[in-house]
DNA sequence: CCCTGATTCGC
DNA sequence: GCGAATCAGG
């Protein structure tokens, strides 16, 4: 794979949403997120909002000796950057695009308590792709029972932080079993279970007798 | 252990 | 220019 215009512009697109590079790689297809960082840093586009830890100095290392090492000049880094002081405005921890809320009239929740109240959190994203249905997608369950196949069949004891902890079979037999498999990072299931798990919103209905 | 980005350097 | 290997940190 190459760095089509196309894919530098996807690259571009997703680096300034604040995708995290393997992210940006899986979605390219074709390359490592190692691929993704160095592209990101010839591109000149490396740091984000303020979350490089920035590596400091290597400092010119040991003894270039008799080799093909010209002359290390000490500064010649950047020449961009340095012209640019972007200024920044937003200290938003948050890259998200401030979702567009055209409805400057009422309708919007967050009713702001008067005080009295520990600071109230600035309230989550939006939730943006609700497909309305509330059925598992098709490839959702697909997934699920392809899983199954693989899954690492676990016990109880086995579970660790990051391991899916999708109950599977009859907890009344020993046909019972957990998933096993990498959980999705911050979630308890794999990713294939969190497709399941995590439904848009469940209309469940109590039952309509 | 999982992940993140940063840097180096042979190709 | 590219990206694997490596590094440093969370």
């Amino acid at each position: 794979m190459s760095w089509t215009d196309e894919r530098v512009e996807t690259l571009k697109r997703m680096w300034a949403e604040g995708q995290s590079a393997s992210q940006i790689a899986k979605e390219l297809g074709g390359v490592t997120r190692n691929a993704v960082i160095g592209k990101v840093h010839r591109l000149g586009l490396s740091n984000r909002a303020g979350a490089a830890p920035a590596r400091p100095a290597p400092e010119a290392a040991a003894a270039p000796a008799a080799k093909d090492k010209p002359a290390p000049k000490p500064e010649a880094e950047q020449p961009a950057a340095a012209a640019a002081p972007a200024p920044r405005p937003e200290p938003a921890p948050a890259s998200r695009p401030a979702a567009a809320s055209p409805a400057p009239e009422a309708q919007s929740a967050a009713p702001p308590p008067p005080s009295s109240r520990k600071a109230i959190v600035p309230a989550g994203q939006p939730l943006p792709p609700q497909p309305s249905a509330n059925e598992i997608s098709p490839e959702a369950l697909a997934s699920v029972r392809e899983v199954e196949k693989t899954a690492k069949r676990l016990t109880l004891m086995e579970l660790t932080e990051r391991t899916c902890k999708w109950p599977i079979g009859d907890p009344a037999t020993d046909d019972f079993w957990f998933c096993g498999l990498p959980v999705q990072q911050g979630k308890p299931y794999c990713e294939a279970h969190v497709g399941v798990a995590f439904q848009p919103m469940s209309a469940r209905r109590d039952r309509k007798r």
